[in-house]
DNA sequence: TAGGCCATCTGGTCCT
DNA sequence: AGGACCAGATGGCCTA
């Protein structure tokens, strides 16, 4: 696997849609890409076959307001989908930062994260399964991946503590693994409320 | 120089 | 209808 130390190429979010062409990002001189493109007469191989597509169907709406309509429209579209790249991206970069390896100096690609984050949790899973199995009945023994049926576990448990303490703190630190939990447990449902 | 990785554009499809 | 999501295509950068 190759070191992929790299400074990030891009430009700004808005670059595409606001540079003259005198203002290129001089290190994607000619890239493919470019809802600058769409505006400047280069296209990739793609982007032409797409744009020869694209010029019959403006053709046969016709000229003038709907066709710039029509431009205008594709390049929001493509600054969100900048945007929603740059958010996937930052999420692969948060996860990196929680992804124990050995070479910190060296950038995990997309698929190292991934996988590495798979078999952290695999470890961490059966790690805690190892420690606490004995209070966690009906958790151990053969079957599927115990992930989904951990986690209700320790929802359950928290539930629990919750009303326990009703009305009070609950006293949990960052620090602790209860603290951790509840982040998770949170974060859960507000992935499950679409927030 | 080949191969891996990446950012971006693009058009199609799904969803709200 | 419009935005989100997805996958294919492309070219640039980097390393071995």
């Amino acid at each position: 696997m190759k070191t992929k130390n790299r400074p990030p190429r891009r430009r700004t979010p808005t670059q595409d849609t606001e540079a003259t062409p005198g203002e290129q990002t001089p290190d994607r001189p000619q890239s493919g890409s470019g809802g600058s493109e769409l505006t400047k007469g280069f296209r990739s191989r793609t982007a032409r076959a797409g744009g020869a597509r694209a010029e019959v169907n403006r053709r046969r709406q016709g000229s003038g307001g709907r066709r710039e309509n029509s431009v205008q429209r594709r390049l929001e579209s493509n600054e969100r989908e900048r945007q929603r790249m740059h958010k996937l991206n930052n999420a692969f970069q948060a996860l990196r930062e929680v992804i124990p390896h050995v070479r910190a100096d060296k950038k995990l690609s997309k698929i190292e994260t991934l996988t590495l984050a798979k078999n952290y949790i695999k470890s961490l899973t059966a790690t805690i399964l190892t420690m606490s199995s004995s209070r966690l009945p009906g958790l151990e023994g053969p079957g599927p991946a115990p992930g989904p049926k951990l986690y209700q576990h320790y929802h359950h448990q928290q539930q629990q503590q919750q009303q326990q303490v009703a009305g009070a703190t609950l006293g949990v630190t960052e620090d602790q693994p209860q603290g951790h939990l509840q982040r998770y447990s949170t974060q859960i449902h507000s992935f499950r409320e679409g927030s």
